[in-house]
DNA sequence: ACTAAATAGTACGAAATCGTATTAATGGAG
DNA sequence: CTCCATTAATACGATTTCGTACTATTTAGT
C-alpha cells in the first residue's frame, strides 16, 4: 500500500477520534450533573437493545474490560438508574435492569439533544448523514469481527 | 423535528462512538507496551502540524483540560519523546519540541498501522473512504466552531 | 460423581482524566 | 510606574479506566 493510500483510512480514524471527542463533549453538556457519557451509554443500550443483560455481555458490547463495566455499573445502581438482581440461571452472575428513574433520565437526555440535531439539519440536512451510516455501520462491523474474542 | 429525523443524527453520533472504541483498541494494540492513544495523538500532532507549540494551545487542539494535558505531557517527557522548553516569548508558558525518539516512535507506528489498512481496504477501497472523509470533516469543523471558546 | 479448566464478578492498585485552587508572569488602565 | 484583572502552568484531590489477582460457580473430561 503507498503511502497516500495508508494516510486516506489514517486520516479517516482521525476525523472519528475527533467527531467522537466534539460529540461526546455537546452530550455530556446535556446530561444531569456528574453523568458521562458511558454512564449514558449504559443506559441507552439497555433501552436500545434490552435490560436483563449480564455485566459481561454489556463490557463485550461496549469493548471496555469487564472490571470498567463493573465501576459504571456500581456508580448508575448508586444513582437509582439501574437495579443489579443475581442471575437466575448462573449464580456466578447478575442481570441488569433499568429503573424507572434510568428510563426517565436517558429519555430526557435525549429531548434535551434534539435542539443540537435540529441546529446541525440546517447544514447537514438528514439525507447527507444518511448517505454516510450504511459505511459507518459496516466498517464498525467489520472491525467488531475482527476483533480476538 | 420528528423522531426518526433525530435518531439518524443520535444514530451517526453513536457509530462514531463505537467506531472510535474499536479504532484507538486497534491503535493501541500497535503502539508500544504503555503507550496509549492520547500519546501517540499528540506525537502525531506535533509532526502533522508543527513542535514548539504551547502546551496550551495542545489542550485546545486535542479539546482536553489544560490539566490533562499538563499530565500527558509529563509523561512523554518522561519517556524521552518530546522536551519542554521555556517559551522565550512568554516566561509562564512552554514549548513543546519533539525528540529524535518521539520521532522515530510515531514513524513507527504508522507503519506498524498499514498492515490493517491492507486488510480494511480489501472490503473497503480507499474510494469508499475517500467519499465520506469530506463530510466528517465539515460535521467536525461544524462542532469544532460552534463550541464556546 | 470427581476433579480440573473455564467463567463471572470483584478487590485492589496504578495510571489517566478532570475540576478547583494556587503561583507566577503578563499587560492594560490610570 | 503601579495596580489588578487575565493568562499559563501546575498542585492537589476525586473519579474513571484498566490490568492483575482472587473467589465462587459452572462445565467438561474421565
Amino acid at each position: 500500500m503507498d503511502e497516500a493510500t495508508a494516510s486516506i483510512y489514517f486520516r479517516f480514524f482521525n476525523e472519528i477520534g475527533i467527531l467522537e471527542q466534539l460529540g461526546r463533549a455537546r452530550l455530556e453538556a446535556r446530561l444531569p450533573k456528574g453523568m458521562i457519557a458511558p454512564h449514558f451509554s449504559v443506559l441507552n443500550h439497555l433501552i436500545r437493545v434490552k435490560d436483563g443483560q449480564t455485566p459481561l455481555v454489556l463490557a463485550r458490547a461496549f469493548q471496555v474490560p469487564k472490571t470498567s463495566m463493573t465501576h459504571t455499573l456500581a456508580t448508575l445502581q448508586q444513582r437509582g438508574y439501574i437495579d443489579l438482581r443475581p442471575n437466575p440461571k448462573d449464580a456466578r452472575s447478575k442481570q441488569v435492569w433499568l429503573t424507572p428513574a434510568g428510563r426517565a433520565v436517558r429519555n430526557q437526555a435525549i429531548l434535551d439533544m434534539t435542539p443540537d440535531f435540529v441546529e446541525l439539519a440546517k447544514t447537514f440536512p438528514r439525507e447527507k448523514i444518511e448517505e454516510v451510516l450504511p459505511l459507518l455501520e459496516n466498517v464498525r462491523s467489520f472491525l467488531d469481527k475482527a476483533r480476538d474474542p
